[in-house]
DNA sequence: CGCGCTGTTGAAACTTGTCAAAGTTTGTGG
DNA sequence: CCACAAACTTTGACAAGTTTCAACAGCGCG
């Protein structure tokens, strides 16, 4: 464990790490609290840990015993299958919640892989439940937080079952877009954390077809693709792609 | 709504409909509970619902304020994009819970459709919220079902990114095979209650390819199919068929 | 400064989808 | 209870989209 990431406990910068002071309280676990009841939250998550590019907070198998708040960075999940195939799951960025997978069996069952240097909080997530019988605000945010999880899944799941090339790329920057937006970043322009390879396997795609993709949309001067750096030039034709023009 | 399903409740029947004479208990919410716990719980679900074949639960845009318990039929969840197209997200047997979409937003985000004539309990959810708040193994259950519900999709989503359409086929029939078997009925022989199109949307597939496929099966002597009437007669071959051979 | 990882592009192969036709089952109304 | 219509399934031929294989270019880390 501990040379997949650091571990720091925060005494004295708890004003720093204190959920009521984060930045992305509005995006998080305390939406919705009272001031008391995110003190309270607070007691809970004192721990931090610092995740270097290509480490992971937890894999496959390990035992759980905590969620994770993404502070700072960009993270992977990954799923392994027996005959060594692999795929991503999911991406997570600031102020989403990792590891909600580990819930119903006690143990993991995906890897989750910072995709840049990273800082999550750690969320003991028995002393969570002790909690959330108290704060009710706080039970029923958690819910819905986890509801949403599979509500997106859902999505992917329609991306991968009936969507094209395109329209699932299309999709993919739509999404990234409107969620870099709600964290007070450019709508239109941002830096890639993950490969063409992670994208692909994000989207059901080989990296081959996510590159041949991008260069059409360049062509077609939807985005501006420079590597890991895009800029969605056409948001609304975008989206149009994302959801029209099945070849009927 | 009323034209969708009838209601009714359930005076002097609790006995029968109680939690803790369900034969489903062992796989349903009740699971670990005391029986003091589990009449807490009776106190809640005093309601049932018949659905006739077709018929739904809910429909996506409906106000969420419970989610159900199969307690006997069949059903499907379906998300429906805006273009039109729609796809199967899930499939729901006895004792597995559904309607947990509709938590994060408030209302439904998918349509629950009965594919046989079916009966489903009613779980009001802020009652179930509070219930939770009180009983911690009701609590922890809960997050338990629904942490399994986002491990599904991840499998779902696996087996969409990066499964052949045979692959695709052999894992839903295994997986079929194990959830009758936890019912207590045969892991091999069973009928389908669902159309070829509704298992290739739920698949990713056209109809005609999983029409196909099961055709294949059937000559390399994997299953028997008689339209709706499974028998699966190799089960380790499908499952090596599920988790191997890629080709390469 | 160069090696390796990542990304781009082309051509051929393969899987799945599309369209079409015919067979089968199911359900309904006479 | 039968007949007919509608819905579902199977199968074939062909088309389209994506993957595979391969070669090369570019960026970035050590």
């Amino acid at each position: 464990m501990l040379n997949t990431s650091s571990v720091q406990p925060l005494s004295l910068e708890r004003l720093r790490t204190a959920c009521s002071t984060c930045g992305l309280r509005e995006l998080c676990l305390p939406v919705g609290l009272s001031q008391p009841e995110m003190d309270r939250l607070d007691d809970l998550i004192h721990l931090r840990r610092t995740t270097k590019k290509g480490q992971s907070i937890y894999r496959a198998g390990d035992r759980f015993d905590a969620i994770y708040a993404v502070r700072s960075g960009f993270f992977k999940t990954t799923v392994l299958l027996e005959d060594g195939r692999d795929q991503v799951t999911g991406f997570y960025m600031g102020g989403e919640l990792i590891g909600m997978d580990g819930i119903g069996t006690e143990l993991h069952t995906c890897d989750s892989i910072a995709l840049e240097d990273s800082e999550v909080c750690v969320i003991p997530f028995s002393r969570l439940e002790d909690l959330s019988r108290e704060v009710q605000a706080l039970q029923h945010h958690f819910h819905k937080v986890m509801s949403r999880e599979i509500v997106r899944d859902h999505g992917v799941m329609m991306l991968l079952g009936s969507m094209r090339a395109e329209e699932r790329l299309a999709a993919f920057l739509v999404n990234l877009s409107q969620r870099f937006t709600a964290r007070g970043y450019s709508p239109s322009e941002f830096y890639l954390r993950m490969t063409r390879e992670e994208i692909g396997s994000y989207l059901g795609l080989k990296l081959e077809t996510v590159s041949r993709v991008f260069s059409r949309f360049q062509d077609e001067g939807l985005v501006s693709v420079q590597q890991k750096h895009i800029r969605i030039i056409d948001i609304p034709s975008l989206k149009q792609v994302m959801s029209h023009q099945q070849p009927c």
